[in-house]
DNA sequence: TAATGGTAGGGGAGGAAAGTACCGTCGTAT
DNA sequence: TAGTGATACGACGGTACATTCCTCCCCTAC
């Protein structure tokens, strides 16, 4: 049965010294990160401790929250003993790293609906009991797999002591709280209510037809209720919870156990000792794939043949495990263990032991929920292995995929597959990185670049099959690969903290830290929100609100006066605008006083809003978004006070990502108000925001001028040249940077008192020089202090987009410099010059020239059979296609359709990134027609248009950094000599006349057109013979440094000096040059054998 | 089905519509 | 094969192309 292949030589270890000899051990450090860890190294965690139930509390830290129905075991105390009831699981880990399963029972799931005033005294128990009948007659009750029934409605209760949450309430208000028997039910009975089908005594009148409260994920209902937060320490006290018997478990952890009520469930708060992360086992893994004909694996057809493995402890240095799994032989890897196997179903079940054996709490790679995952899912039912795919903490549970797709207009829309894996995280670096970055590209070869800073190579499929097919050396190159694909993950992971970032983040909002993969800025502002409500005795409604779809009036943007300003430039802004408007003013839905009320109140106790809005003063009743406001401001604070105390620059950038991410969780909470296909939309609030900003930022700028002018004795009148939202950029008209500072702390401190607390305006910059294109288009010299500028800012313009190509980027970049820093106009201008006639050269990098553009929307339009055929004219499309389709053609849209029919499976998809040139095609082509892959226009030496980047890509973004600064910079950029001489193209000089096209050779002295096709030289350059030819040997030899320079480079990146280059990175730009370098000296070496054979 | 923070704004590209230059045809005056 | 006046000129319609305006789309600043 076992078809393990035993290792070769003795031990199956490699030393470290038979490495060396073997290849460079610097380039491939990262195998050899720790101990050795070739041979079998114990891989379980740390036995678990004997527990005294009785006497000692238990303690765990929680990571997954989720339940699961059952008729719940004989051993808890339960009503309906004999129904399917929902049990809640928390999976968690100790402090010794020792792994947990808690079921907690007993609590049920429920909802509230309003009691119409005039019926709300009149209940009686009877009355409750009676609507409890007539709920369950309307439910339609449904029946577990394991044929257990269930009760739709347990109880009805009436509650008295409750308020909405909507609108200011002086009184409580009267609720019935329906406990239902499944989560399920709830959403059931819910739309029972919405629809007005409950009717008691006679009539729909009693109940209000919206309910509240009804739309919370269970386990999160769980959560909030008892003051659990995501990635929290849990604690159970000595003698209320129950460890099980082994024959009563039901997941493989090391603990499992019991409480009986819900309520002994305990979340110690997150400072001190339990402010820390328990030691998390982190798993990260890739697979290798190999599939036929060049093809793009398939599940269904295509083995797995390789996985790797690196296993963490979260806090350690050093990984305990680094191995790799593959299909037939390997030769050893230092320091990492090899396991071969014969077939693929042993090698599968053989890793899936290794999982569960491993017992992670994380699991991470790269596109592991969307690729590897689903593939190893499908390849084992394609195999028949029905009882495989049990990766997490419950026995007996196997993970299946689900298709999803997540829509937001911050994130764009993305196609996603669910995994379930109970009691583990998926932690997915790609989904990670995806959130939280910008990127021209998220391939783990660009993102490790970016971050790490080392390349990865990337090997094309049809490579990979060819060295699994080959020899245990080749499988040992896969090998190394597959470990680094590994390993980069676990890397980026540490690197840019995302354990302890998002763990921060799941304790802050309180959602379980899964969701910050999954799910968006909603629910967090709705967890908080909850919770907030239930402290004060406050009840959300959950109402289908009609929708508008009309947008609502944001914020100013001051009419910028554009130009070029070598005077400095202060920047005031107001720090967390519009939380500081909620927390300043008190808006929130529980302060909101709607226009029919106003008059029943005292006017000094209202607020009206500048968009004539009512709420209630803080005096009266302090609103819940405001406390909301609080806390995440407090935790931004924190976090930015961490910021100002580090100085490695990484580090800085890491933790400006999570004050930044929590700045946005505090903005969306004002979002979430004015979300109109929203949990809880309401306009007033979300509208009074921003009305009071737009009036804000007049007033500071009438403020500032009234103040700082001549009149009032300062030396020059100051003029507000922009401003944006929260901004005002101040030209004081000082010379110096230390008087513009001096103004500006002086201004801000001046406009700050005629707000409302806690409003403040900051002076944070100045800008010197400072180029003002547009609104939201600027670049400036960026001073925080009086000796010394910090940094070039650019707002908006190309440097900072990821729409345009790296060459039209760094050339800007370029040019900001000399024009900001050296203040060198025309340094600049002939830069530009040259870089221009550089481009019409080919000597421009075309990993330089390569855009890319985000695929937005779905491209494929659904290929029904029925609708293929479609005749004669259709103007329009089909009305159907209308939501989420393309209308208009775009370059990169139709290149990623072209791509597809080339290749289905490695076709960009909704959500990624296409990369294309554009090459030369007949006069008048649209962009579209002249898009194209890079790599396929590297393998198939097609033309690039490089008057297409003139025109089209370096133009405008030039002419807008120079016309403020020259008069004439169209003439001065784009009509010079630099932009004659044009590169032409071998191609270009045969003439078009298909197969009678002949090359025309030319002299290599003079370029003139050669008469005679065998001649090399032309009868004038004769005489030259010699020098030229010593030239071209000289030119020769620059070319081979070159491409060897190259070629060492990137065995550099794939660790090997004695393996061949087997990378075809679209990312990376050295395999631009490479192939360029290649082209290069294999027609130089042309050219010299004719010179020879001459 | 369930779930999806907000608005303002620049700028590139495609495409429809309106404009125009050019050309050939046709009717008519001479 | 039969029947034919030649020329100039403006109106008219079709076509190819340039221009303008609008919309879509991406991505950014707040
Ligand atoms: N993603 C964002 C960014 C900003 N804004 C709104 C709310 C902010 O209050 C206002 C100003 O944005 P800033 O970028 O200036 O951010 P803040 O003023 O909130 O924070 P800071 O203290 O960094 O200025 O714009 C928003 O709604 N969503
Ligand atoms: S081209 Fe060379 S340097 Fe770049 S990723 Fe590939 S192997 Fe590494």
């Amino acid at each position: 049965m076992e078809s393990r292949i035993a290792p070769k030589g003795t031990g199956g270890a490699t030393s470290i010294d038979e490495f060396i000899e073997d290849v460079d051990v610097e380039d491939k450090a990262f195998l050899i990160e720790g101990r050795d860890l070739s041979g079998k190294t114990n891989i379980r965690r740390p036995p678990a401790p004997q527990v005294n139930a009785k006497e000692e509390d238990f303690i765990f830290m929680q990571i997954d929250t989720d339940y699961y129905s059952q008729v719940a075991p004989g051993f808890i105390k339960n009503e309906n003993a004999q129904h399917d009831t929902p049990i809640i699981r928390m999976f968690g880990i100790t402090k010794n790293s020792n792994s947990v399963a808690l079921h907690v029972h007993n609590f049920t799931p429920y909802f509230y609906v309003k009691i119409n005033t005039q019926y709300a005294p009149t209940l009686t128990p009877e009355d409750l009991l009676a609507i409890r009948d007539v709920l369950n007659k309307l439910a339609t009750p449904q029946t577990s797999l394991e044929g257990a029934p269930s009760i739709p409605v347990k109880a009805v209760e009436l509650v008295h002591e409750k308020a909405s949450v909507m609108h200011y309430q002086q009184d409580k208000a009267t609720f019935i709280k329906i406990y239902t028997g499944l989560p399920r039910y709830v959403n059931q009975l819910r739309t029972l209510f919405e629809n007005g089908s409950v009717s008691y005594r006679g009539s729909a009148g009693m109940f209000e037809n919206v309910t509240y409260e009804s739309n919370l994920p269970y386990a999160l209902r769980f959560m909030i209720d008892n003051e659990i937060v995501g990635m929290s320490w849990i604690r159970v006290k000595a003698g209320r919870y129950r460890l099980r018997e082994r024959s009563e478990r039901n997941c493989n952890t090391q603990y499992e156990i019991d409480v009986q009520d819900f309520n002994d469930v305990e979340c110690l708060p997150c400072d001190g000792e339990y402010s820390k992360i328990a030691p998390l086992r982190i798993l990260s893994f890739d697979i290798e794939c190999s599939a036929d004909k060049g093809k793009f694996p398939v599940a269904q057809t295509d083995p797995i043949i390789q996985i790797a493995n690196i296993v963490k402890v979260h806090g350690d240095t050093e990984p305990l495990v680094r191995n790799v799994f593959t299909l037939g032989t390997c030769a050893p890897i230092v320091g990492s263990q090899v396991n071969s196997y014969r077939n693929e179903q042993d090698m599968l079940q053989a890793w899936r032991d290794f999982v569960l054996e491993v017992d992670p709490d994380i699991i991470t790679g790269y596109n592991i929920v969307n690729f590897d995952f689903p593939y190893i899912i499908n390849r084992s039912l394609a195999l028949h292995m029905n009882k495989f795919a049990m990766f997490g903490r419950v026995n007996g549970t196997y993970s299946k995929i689900k298709n999803n797709t997540f829509s937001s207009k911050a994130l764009g829309t993305r196609e996603t597959k669910d995994i379930n894996i109970e009691g583990r995280v998926q932690f997915d670096m790609l989904q990670v990185i995806l959130r939280e970055h910008k990127l021209r590209s998220y391939s783990l070869n660009s993102v490790s670049a970016h971050f790490l800073g080392e390349q990865k190579e990337d090997v094309h499929h049809s490579i990979i099959s060819e060295l699994q097919a080959k020899n245990e050396f080749t499988r040992r190159r896969l090998a190394i690969y597959c470990i680094k694909d590994a390993y980069l993950p676990m890397r980026l992971l540490e690197k840019l903290m995302c354990l302890f970032n998002l763990t921060e983040m799941a304790r802050v909002t309180g959602v379980p830290i899964s969701y910050l993969f999954t799910r968006g800025q909603q629910i967090k502002v709705a967890s908080q929100l909850y919770r907030k409500a239930a402290e004060h005795d406050l009840l959300i409604p959950v109402d289908k609100q009609h929708i508008s779809g009309d947008k609502y009036e944001g914020a100013v943007v001051i009419e910028p006066t554009r130009g070029y300003y070598t005077d400095p430039v202060a920047t005031l802004d107001f720090a967390s605008l519009y939380p500081s408007i909620m927390m300043a003013h008190n808006l929130c839905y529980s302060t909101l006083v709607p226009p029919h009320k106003v008059k029943f109140y005292k006017q000094e106790d209202l607020i009206k809003t500048p968009n004539g809005d009512v709420f209630v003063s803080q005096k009266v009743k302090k609103g819940l978004l405001p406390l909301i406001l609080e806390e995440l401001i407090a935790a931004r604070k924190r976090a930015r006070q961490e910021l100002a105390k580090t100085t490695d620059p990484f580090q800085k950038a890491v933790l400006d990502g999570r004050q930044l991410a929590l700045k946005i969780s505090a903005n969306s909470v004002y979002g979430f108000t004015g979300a109109q296909v929203g949990q809880l939309p309401c306009l007033p609030i979300s509208s009074s925001v921003t009305s009071y900003g737009r009036v804000m930022i007049e007033a500071t700028k009438e403020y500032v001028l009234k103040k700082y002018n001549k009149a009032n004795g300062y030396q020059f009148d100051s003029q507000v040249i922009y401003g944006d939202t929260d901004s005002v950029m101040v030209k004081f008209g000082v010379p110096t940077i230390e008087e513009a500072m001096k103004l500006g702390k002086e201004a801000a401190d001046y406009v700050t008192q005629y707000f409302v607390q806690p409003i403040k305006l900051e002076f944070e910059k100045v800008y010197c020089p400072y180029l003002l294109m547009n609104k939201k288009r600027y670049a400036g010299l960026l001073w925080t202090k009086p000796d010394k500028w910090d940094k070039i800012d650019a707002k908006g313009i190309e440097t900072v987009r990821r729409d345009n190509c790296g060459f039209v980027k760094e050339t800007v970049q370029s040019c900001l410099n000399m024009l900001l820093i050296d203040r060198d106009a025309s340094k600049a201008l002939d830069y530009c010059k040259g870089v221009i006639s550089d481009l019409l050269q080919n000597r421009i990098d075309l990993s330089l020239l390569v855009i890319t553009k985000g695929l937005g929307k779905k491209t494929e339009s659904a290929p029904k059979p029925g609708e293929a055929a479609e005749g004669g004219d259709q103007k329009k499309p089909p009305a159907a296609a209308a939501a989420g389709n393309y209308h208009a053609k775009q370059a990169h849209v139709e290149l990623a359709e072209r791509m597809r029919k080339r290749d289905e499976a490695t076709a960009p998809t909704v959500g990624d990134r296409v990369a294309y040139v554009m090459i030369k095609a007949a006069k008048g082509s649209k962009g579209y027609e002249k898009s194209e892959d890079p790599l396929y226009v590297l393998q198939n030496g097609l033309p690039i248009d490089y008057q297409f980047y003139v025109e089209h890509q370096i133009k405008q973004p030039l002419l807008r950094i120079f016309e403020p600064v020259f008069s004439n910079a169209e003439e001065k950029l784009f009509h010079g000599e630099h932009t004659r001489n044009i590169f032409v193209p071998k191609m270009a000089t045969t003439s078009g006349l298909g197969k009678f096209a002949v090359v025309k050779k030319t002299c290599l002295g003079c370029k003139n057109v050669l008469a005679n096709n065998t001649d090399v030289l032309c009868e004038r350059c004769q005489t030259k013979k010699k020098a030229i030819y010593i030239e071209r040997k000289q030119e020769m030899s620059v070319y081979e440094k070159n491409y060897a320079d190259l070629w060492v480079q990137c065995q550099r990146c794939q660790g090997s000096l004695h393996e061949d280059i087997l990378c075809s990175s679209r990312d990376c730009p050295i395999f631009y040059r490479r192939v360029k370098a290649k082209k290069n000296l294999e027609e130089n070496r042309e050219i010299l054998e004719r010179f020879l054979d001459w």
